[in-house]
DNA sequence: ATATATGCTGGAGCTGACTTCAGGACAAGC
DNA sequence: GCTTGTCCTGAAGTCAGCTCCAGCATATAT
């Protein structure tokens, strides 16, 4: 059973054009070509494939994704080389989350922000009176709630762990 | 008290040109040139521009940032309009966590399987025998994984909800 | 047998977000 | 009065990651 670039494409959501521009890249040396030239796609090459897609939606480059590729064509030895690689993407993934957890934490201050003035109907009460320069105070109850989302991710960092346990038990 | 161009990319952690770059691109109108026409920024500015910053890692494009920048000159009649766009944005933003999240996992799942790989010693430990097909059940074990992410996933949206709701009253 | 759909290639074009460059103005210290 | 440092502008260049195009081959349906 093998698959056409184009039930490929559907299947993963990407566009036939997106999935050559791949192969170009050297991300699909592993991908088998029938008598005529066509690509033909079989379901472990799908499986690869989720994995690439998944490794593009964690930010990694195409370069990057293309080394870990060739390691992989490298066989056993390289094993551990490409834990590793997937292990320094992982830390790099977390600090990601993390930020946008930060600036989630900062968009909702925001629209705190917004919403009570648009209570009073207009934006001044949070100006210094007479001025057009925002409460100082105001960084304050940012903080307040940067701290909230700390603790967030404190717990979420615990249940990670807690379920890395679970895995390796 | 005013900052210079070079003071304001230090403070905010950005490059000179990328200040120019937002400028002409309409994100800082409110930014007032001194006599021999440089750019000189208030603390007030600051503030806005730790905004601007703080979108743009939210991923919000610079078109987008220049509308919100401009609804914020027409004045109280947009804080409404301002705050919908805050909030379209942090769904967004929602959505890239649980994305990252989900990639997370799947990282996740990969480094076990090239961790008890490397333990072996050989990949072949997860393919189907006599094949180079990694085993169908893997995907099963892949599916476990995102479960328990999901999990992790509504305990912070519920925390997150409990926070609102403290905001709020 | 012809129309339609799908595939192929090489190469050009596009978008977003910068980054660099050429050429020049002003300010301060020596 | 000269050097150094910081600033200005418009315009061109860069990079990643696609996306589109021309021109052609093959497969299926009518």
């Amino acid at each position: 059973m093998s698959y056409s670039i184009g039930q490929v494409a559907e299947k993963l959501g990407i566009t036939i054009d997106t999935i050559r521009y791949y192969d170009k890249s050297g991300l699909l040396p592993f991908v088998k070509r029938n008598e005529i030239g066509r690509r033909e796609f079989t379901d472990n090459d799908l499986h690869l494939m989720r994995t690439i897609v998944c490794l593009k939606n964690a930010g990694v480059s195409i370069t990057d994704i293309a080394s870990f590729i060739s390691l992989r064509l490298d066989g056993d030895d390289t094993l551990d080389q490409r834990y590793q690689l997937l292990k320094a993407h992982e830390q790099d993934l977390q600090q990601q989350i993390t930020d946008l957890q930060d600036t989630m934490s900062y968009l909702r201050f925001k629209e705190w922000y917004y919403e009570t003035a648009t209570e009073a109907g207009h934006e001044d009460i949070h100006f210094v009176p007479g001025t057009n320069e925002v409460k100082p105070e105001l960084d304050q109850e940012y903080d307040a709630h940067l701290k909230t989302t700390d603790q967030l991710d404190e717990l979420a960092r615990f249940a990670n762990v807690k379920d890395y346990r679970l895995r390796k038990n």
